[in-house]
DNA sequence: CCGAATCTGTAGCACTCGCTACATTTACAT
DNA sequence: ATGTAAATGTAGCGAGTGCTACAGATTCGG
């Protein structure tokens, strides 16, 4: 199911194909998740922590040389084609979190200092606010995901140059 | 029904709710607009235009002192109640131009290179490079439109110090 | 005034949606 | 072995989806 989801999207994402995807039937979705929001909440926790392991697994918790390394490195791992498809479904839980989508709200601001934590430990030692740091890198990074979702790498790489400039 | 769409959200209009929001029947939009991405097409072209008239009257083409005043000033339009529900749809089109919406991927496109260059024209004079500032500005304004997203105003003040401190 | 082209209302088609009723099977403790 | 609870299959409900067929109304040039 969370392959479906990060192949077919979230929000076109319904019970028949999700069960055919697990070999079931809608039925026993129902029968073990409550209800469809049960289940798209467990299974978004799910690929949560599939991203994380995947994260931790490409870039140990290591201090970097600088910010520019860090970002490079951070930005190979979430441009890779597998945690792309990733990016892609966060995109779609923030928007659905900017409509009434309370609970959508809630995991994304789960995820945010989640990941905010996770570059803080990543932060070169001699950074005087690893932490304030690390917020403005991840907004760096939402920014760069939306220009790269439109296609516009090249205004990507272009912010990336003028924000961290290359010692 | 540009209203409609501001309110409810792109993914889940459709054609009966839209009708009745412009007083007509479906009968009658399939029929303007051929179909219901013709219809969604056009729309979004208008809603688009809508926002870049707000954004030109809100801040009229002028070269700003320093570039943290530019963005204070941006900010504050683009976090209006008004504003922001154009923002929400922004949020939405860029998800679904992540996934195979070559439509939505161009139209976002467009955008993005349409405000990149009403940022650019508002770039302080002594601004040595005023197109990538622009774009870097840009792509850090969505990302605190992410963190707005999921209710993190927090994350996103402490990134706009961080990144275009208070001279 | 009249024919033709442009509009619009009513009804409905074939489909998907989340979810449920009901019956049946399976697993397991006693 | 038997009673009980968990698990599953089949069928379907009511609502909604984009869109169409058909018929009647309106408008407008000749």
């Amino acid at each position: 199911m969370a392959a479906h989801v990060l192949d077919h999207g979230l929000t076109s994402a319904s019970l028949r194909p999700l069960a055919k995807a697990a070999s079931t039937s809608d039925r026993m979705l129902i029968y073990h998740f409550g209800s469809k929001e049960g289940l798209v909440g467990e299974l978004l926790v799910t690929i949560a922590n599939d991203l994380t392991r995947k994260l931790d697994g490409a870039l140990p918790p290591e201090k970097a040389d600088d910010k520019r390394a860090l970002l490079d490195k951070v930005l190979a791992v979430v441009r890779s084609p597998v945690v792309a498809a990733y990016i892609r479904l966060w995109r779609e839980v923030v928007a659905t979190a900017g409509l009434g989508q309370e609970a959508h709200r809630k995991t994304a601001a789960d995820i945010i200092e989640g990941y905010v934590a996770w570059l803080e430990r990543r932060m070169p030692a001699d950074e005087p606010r690893p932490r304030e740091a690390a917020m403005a890198m991840l907004t760096v990074i939402e920014g760069i995901h939306v220009m790269d979702s439109a296609g516009l790498p090249t205004v990507a790489d272009a912010s990336i140059e003028t924000l961290y400039p290359r010692a």
